[in-house]
RNA sequence: GGCCCCAUCGUCUAGCGGCUAGGACGUAGCCCUCUCAAGGCUAAAACACGGGUUCGAUUCCCGUUGGGGCUACCA
């Protein structure tokens, strides 16, 4: 046996809590949860909150409830803790302060006293003039003795990392080798004059002293990697390992925003996806199963097949049309659906006052083939129990033909003679209009439909008849059953 | 301006020098059917452009174009 000299796999989220979470940043999150448990390593959660005038603690609580509802879990994190805390950034400032001192004291970062005013000035003049401008490290070779005086009279100051010359490589897990020259890199500020970490320093010790293993993140930070390999340097701390992950689009080629609807985990949610609709289908957002046929893949098939290092380089565009398609096929076979239908009749009052459960499994019986979330049932019963005359006076093709109307008359009959409607009584009663007015096929049932429900189209006879009998049973505000409907039509147009 | 990243059907993608360029969503048609859906079948639909390298480029290299990011005392 070769013993595994690698090292444990240990990945990290880090969320800002400005807002909700987008599923963009979803993304991210999910392909570096799979990656950290498809190697049994540890996924940890921080908070980075070094934005005091954007952040929220109410944000912070949502991402928490978004992430478990969507069916990730983490190990170490602000609300579960762990041997590496604190995990919330704006807790960790005594860290970043400590360790500046100490790459001040080893000389591999300086004081800096240029104003932000003047340097902004210089960097504005050689834009205007087309010209390259960095820092150009005027302040490296202040004298101890220089520095002590100046701080000693107040005067703010930066600390910056002194860039070495040379090369900076990195292997990134999605991109391959890549490199840059320090020629083109300021000094970066560490410390601000007000005391705080910026953010490219206090990733970089967060994830050093974290042991991360492995840094998956979006590729609007990978200019950015290279000073943080920097920084890992000069903190002799050993490179993790990259993985820079495309954005995610929406329609219009543009960063995916509010503009584009919705965008936010809380809403996908809301309207009616199942959690296990949206993983499968934000990870078909760059990465695809391969093969022929179907690109559904649960959650459990997902953490097996998945491929961080085969996904694709380029941004992708979010299909809300794409995503619908995913979820009505978990919508069929999840043994939530029921649940959830519940709530969302619940929530608009469409509950009977008896025989809930039974209502419930009719409804999604009946109606669950012709959504893409369950956010739109309510609305579609609603459609299909209403019976309105009104409704039906346009129905002239029925209206206007004796052969159609007469049936209908026999229909209303035969429903005359009994309490209720069972579909097999119906299937009897079909049976027997179709010898005795020779009708068949449309002719038959088309006028059938209307008379029940003064409407052209809807779900099937034999699924719709048992529920709009069960809601009048049932006593379900304002539904009629079947034999008042016919009646009241043929009262009306017979 | 400089540096970096990206580029296959409308969209998500497979492809890792030789394929009739495959699949999924969507679209169209057909079937099923009382209707609308759903479902089944079929079809249309792509290698951004120009140079190389090679016997041979979607694939490798270089440009161009077009997107995107970084170049902050924002993350």
């Amino acid at each position: 046996m070769v013993s595994d000299t690698r090292p444990p796999v240990r990945v990290r989220y880090a969320p800002s809590p400005t807002g909700l979470l987008h599923v963009g940043n979803l993304r991210t999150g999910l392909f570096a949860w799979l990656f950290a448990r498809q190697h049994d390593g540890v996924f940890i959660l921080r908070i980075e909150d070094t934005d005091r005038e954007r952040s929220e603690r109410r944000f912070e609580d949502h991402i928490f409830r978004d992430l478990k509802w969507f069916g990730m879990d983490w190990d170490e994190g602000p609300d579960v803790g762990g041997p590496f805390g604190p995990y919330r950034q704006s807790e960790r400032q005594d860290v970043y302060a400590r360790h500046a001192e100490a790459l001040l004291e080893a000389g591999r970062a300086y004081r800096c006293f240029c104003t932000e005013e003047e340097l902004t000035r210089q960097a504005a003049e050689a834009k205007r003039v087309g010209a390259f401008w960095k820092y150009p490290g005027s302040c490296r070779s202040l004298t101890r003795d220089e520095v002590v005086r100046r701080s000693s009279t107040g005067e703010p100051s930066v600390i910056r990392l002194e860039v070495r010359e040379g090369e900076v490589r990195f292997d990134d897990m999605v991109h391959g080798e890549t490199r840059f020259s320090t020629d083109v890199i300021s000094d970066p500020i560490l410390m601000r004059s007000d005391g705080g970490a910026t953010y490219n320093y206090a990733v970089v010790v967060d994830d050093a002293l974290m042991s991360v293993s492995h840094v998956i993140r979006g590729d609007d930070h990978l200019s950015n990697t290279p000073k943080q390999v920097l920084i890992y340097e000069a903190l002799g701390k050993p490179v993790p390992r990259f993985a820079h992950l495309s954005t995610v689009l929406g329609p219009d080629q543009a960063r995916l925003s509010k503009r584009h609807g919705a965008t936010s985990v809380a809403e996908f949610r809301e309207a009616g996806y199942l959690p296990e609709a949206l993983m499968n289908y934000i990870a078909l957002l760059g990465w695809s199963p391969g093969g022929e046929g179907s690109e559904v893949v649960p959650p459990e098939r997902l953490l097996a097949e998945f491929r961080l290092d085969r996904v694709n380089k380029n941004p992708a565009v979010f299909d809300t049309g794409k995503l619908n398609y995913i979820n009505r096929q978990y919508l069929r076979s999840s043994h939530r659906t029921a649940g959830l239908v519940r709530e969302a009749l619940e929530g608009a009052g469409q509950i009977p006052p008896s025989g809930a459960d039974d209502w419930v499994s009719l409804v999604v019986e009946t109606l669950i083939g012709g959504v893409d979330t369950i956010r739109e049932i309510p609305a579609l019963l609603d459609t299909v129990l209403a019976f309105s005359l009104d409704d039906a006076s346009g129905e002239s093709e029925v209206i206007d033909d004796e052969g159609a109307m007469d049936l209908i008359r026999r229909f209303g009959q035969e429903l005359a003679a009994r309490e209720r409607l069972g579909f097999d009584d119906f299937r009897g009663i079909v049976s027997e209009l179709k010898s005795v007015t020779g009708r068949k096929g449309r002719d038959l049932f088309h006028p059938l439909r209307v008379a029940l429900t003064a409407r052209s189209s809807g779900p099937e006879l034999d699924k719709l008849i048992p529920l709009v009998e069960t809601a009048a049973a049932l006593g379900v505000p304002g539904v009629d059953g079947c034999r008042e409907r016919v009646a009241a039509f043929v009262a009306r147009h017979g």
